[in-house]
DNA sequence: CTTGACCTTGTCATCGGCGTCAAGCTTTAC
DNA sequence: GTAAAGCTTGACGCCGATGACAAGGTCAAG
């Protein structure tokens, strides 16, 4: 199939295919007219990344999963490197959280102290 | 005094400084040899906005704080539109940190879906 | 033959908050 | 006198993942 019947297939825009390429991530034979060609691994590989990204993993972060789908298995998670970004992802989450955390409460306490009875409200009910 | 010391006792880059005055929240007078020239109370804004920024609030966030400093206010946040600010940030955190933690479960389904026994009960997930 | 859908490469723009030159002033210090 | 700070404006770079164009080649249908 060429680019735009595998963007529709897998819901992306053809620039962002061609992005892909660019990055390493996608490969793509040519026809004769220097049209891409691509075939039904290459709409699996676009959906897997399109997976990690909707939660938030970059394109580099996809890398592992797509070389482990391309190594024959059947989960591009399943390789060691891909767990190893899976955890390196949830650590960062958590680390996030964390952060958000601490700094609602230095936010409450700035507006507290900036205009004492203002906040007058508990947690999300602003 | 200059725009060194300005920076030096803001904690700021000069480049800063002139990034802030270029978007409108800080203005400098002119010496005869057009060296920019602040006094006291830019030390106080500058400081209003780094502690701001130091939260999590952008450039835009901080503009309403600088103009209640401005019109005479002790505290940058005790003007209404400042106060808006704070509330709109306050739900905006609570917002990221509920999306994080959708997301958190989302990574570690996908783990776990993708790599059964990867993900041994390191946070109580499933 | 022509229209129109599809493809190509290449390049600029986006968003925020600056860092980092460049090239040339002024002022200060010795 | 001269060198080192410090100041000026201007402009490009960065990061991530594209969107939006430009200017053209290709191909099937009417």
């Amino acid at each position: 199939m060429r680019i735009g019947e595998l963007a529709r297939r897998a819901g992306v825009s053809t620039r962002a295919l061609r992005y892909y390429e660019q990055r390493g991530l996608i490969r793509a034979r040519r026809s004769a007219n220097g049209y891409r060609e691509y075939d039904e691994s290459d709409v699996r590989i676009v959906t897997e990344i399109r997976e990690l990204m909707s939660v938030g993993f970059t394109l580099e972060d996809a890398r592992p999963f797509v070389d482990c789908l391309r190594s024959g298995h059947a989960s591009g998670g399943s390789c060691p490197e891909s767990v190893a970004v899976y955890r390196r992802k949830l650590a960062e989450i958590d680390r996030q959280i964390r952060d958000l955390l601490a700094r609602r409460s230095e936010v409450a306490a700035q507006f507290a102290d900036a205009c004492p009875g203002c906040l007058l409200t508990r947690r999300g009910e602003t």
